[in-house]
RNA sequence: GGCGCGAUAGCAAAGCGGUUAUGCACCGGAUUGCAAAUCCGUUGAGCCCAGUUCGACUCUGGGUCGCGCCUCCA
């Protein structure tokens, strides 16, 4: 039985699905103005984890993520660059697909942008002005009135008393109180605009995800995840305006992921602090992220820092060592087998990938003591559901740290080939001490030889 | 000020009221022309103070420290 920890329970809870047999999950997904840090890998990574082992646990998932392609970052970024808006999120979506095939994520089966969500969100709102709960302030800004909606701030467990508007920020003045927040800005000139009742205008922030997971997944579905920092305000806003607008539960599971920190502080655009994927992916395989990512609970807080990355790519290194020599075959995973029973009940509790990571390490010892091929196939069967070890061992083994594609074919491969055999011929002659010296001159360029039975391989350090 | 989370060996990171987590690093051995990889073995832990218990890293209370949210953020 799968036990998802449920923010909004503060616990974790049996996992029950509304329709049996079919998940409905909605994530939070990117707003497109500049490359993707290491914070976004992170709610790629783990939502993709949990929409893969949803599904090896046979439930049929629809899994909804979303693309936020108009707010006012990305007005002001787009003015900053002269470019228009379609120009500037276009090409962050496409540097984001991209970052995302790197790090092996699965496309989601729903992609929705939020400019293409507009006319629902107009009836959303409309909705919510029926049952009033939203009004029309005198800037022409359509706002939702927090205090009527009761049950505002279970999620976040904040008291609407207790919240301190104003303290850091600013407070619209036209606002009936501190607390509301918009649903509908009223156009400016230099901004996009749509046509509305309330006028021209455009979306405020959290309207699109209400518009748009009902649209896709209906108004009651199973999971709604994000990162960590859209509990509140955005997903506590969520709820006021789905359940507000269509009065009914809204969402059964609130799932967050922790941050990542740099020096024991939050990464954020704001501290200025982040690290972007295809930075970090010139210097490191995409996979050994991945890993990384995975090898923590995706609920702790994740610290990063290079001497980290060694060591994930040092560990990653001896599951892909353990399978260098075995057939690349990835056969069904036997769920009877006791590793496989292990790995399910981690997975099952909450989804504890470093638990199931260190069944993956056991099996990769017992596999370097047997070489047995059933026991290899297992290894990366289990690895697949979490999207690991997928490829050719010796392609990961000798790739470039700048192929992000880990396609292994470069071209020192010719070169370094060539010095192998030349060390073959030396060994033939007992010529030990050129063979020394291949192997240094080799080591010193990044490349590890190592002698086998059946020859010499290599692999980069 | 309100609310929440965490503190595990050199580093990273899990489970568990009594039995080896796991990975990296380290040490000894096997193996190797030398290596690397691998195997075998050793070392090493649970912030502090109380309490519960036959027994606590694991439960309870208090303290200390760290982090986060209350503003845009994944």
């Amino acid at each position: 039985m799968l036990k998802i920890y449920n923010s909004l329970a503060r616990a974790k809870q049996d996992f029950v699905p509304i329709t049996p047999g079919s998940v409905r999950m909605y994530v939070c997904g990117m707003t497109v103005y500049d490359y993707c840090h290491l914070g976004h890998a992170r709610v790629l990574v783990v939502f993709d984890m949990v929409q893969r082992w949803l599904r090896a646990s046979g439930l049929q998932v629809t899994y909804v993520r979303n693309i936020t392609d108009i707010d006012d970052k990305i007005i002001k970024r787009a003015a900053e660059n002269k470019e228009s808006i379609a120009e500037l999120t276009e090409r962050f979506i496409a540097f984001m697909n991209e970052d995302a095939l790197a790090l092996g994520v699965e496309p989601p089966d729903h992609e929705p942008r939020a400019t293409a969500y507009v006319p629902q969100m107009l009836a959303l709102i409309g909705q919510l002005e029926r049952n009033g709960l939203a009004y029309q302030a005198a800037d022409g800004d359509v706002n939702f009135s927090v205090r009527k909606f009761a049950g505002y701030g279970r999620l976040s467990g904040k008291s609407i008393d207790d919240l301190r508007a104003g303290e850091r920020v600013e407070v619209d003045a036209a606002k009936g109180d501190p607390l509301d927040f918009v649903l509908w800005k009223h156009a400016r000139d230099d901004e996009p605009s749509w046509a509305s009742p309330w006028g021209e205008g455009r979306p405020g922030w959290h309207i699109e995800c209400s518009a748009m997971s009902s649209d896709l997944l209906g108004k009651h579905f199973d999971i709604h995840g994000g990162g960590q920092d859209l509990q509140f305000p955005h997903h506590e806003n969520e709820i006021a305006q789905s359940e507000g607008a269509h009065r009914c539960r809204f969402v059964n599971y609130w799932m967050h992921n922790g941050f990542v920190r740099v020096a024991d502080e939050k990464m954020s655009k704001s501290l200025g602090n982040f690290f972007t994927i295809r930075e970090i992916v010139r210097k490191y395989d995409p996979e050994v992220l991945r890993f990384f990512i995975l090898r923590a609970h995706y609920r702790s807080p994740l610290n990063y820092s290079e001497t980290h990355l060694d060591d994930a790519r040092q560990a990653l290194t001896r599951l892909y060592t353990a399978l260098k020599d075995v057939p690349a075959e990835t056969p069904p995973v036997d769920w009877t087998a006791p590793h496989a029973q292990r790995f399910s009940q981690a997975m099952n509790d909450d989804f504890n990938t470093p638990e199931a990571c260190a069944v993956l390490f056991e099996l990769a010892t017992e596999l370097n003591r047997n070489r047995s091929p059933a026991l290899a196939g297992q290894l990366r069967a289990l690895a697949g559901v979490l999207g690991l070890l997928t490829r050719d061992a010796q392609a990961f083994l000798q790739a470039a740290p700048s192929s992000a594609t880990g396609s292994g074919t470069d071209d020192a491969a010719e070169g370094i080939e060539a010095l192998i055999a030349d060390r073959a011929a030396a060994k033939k002659r007992r010529d030990y001490a050129e063979a020394d010296r291949i192997r240094g001159e080799l080591l010193a360029a990044g490349i590890v030889l190592e002698d086998g039975t059946a020859g010499t391989t290599w692999r980069r350090s």
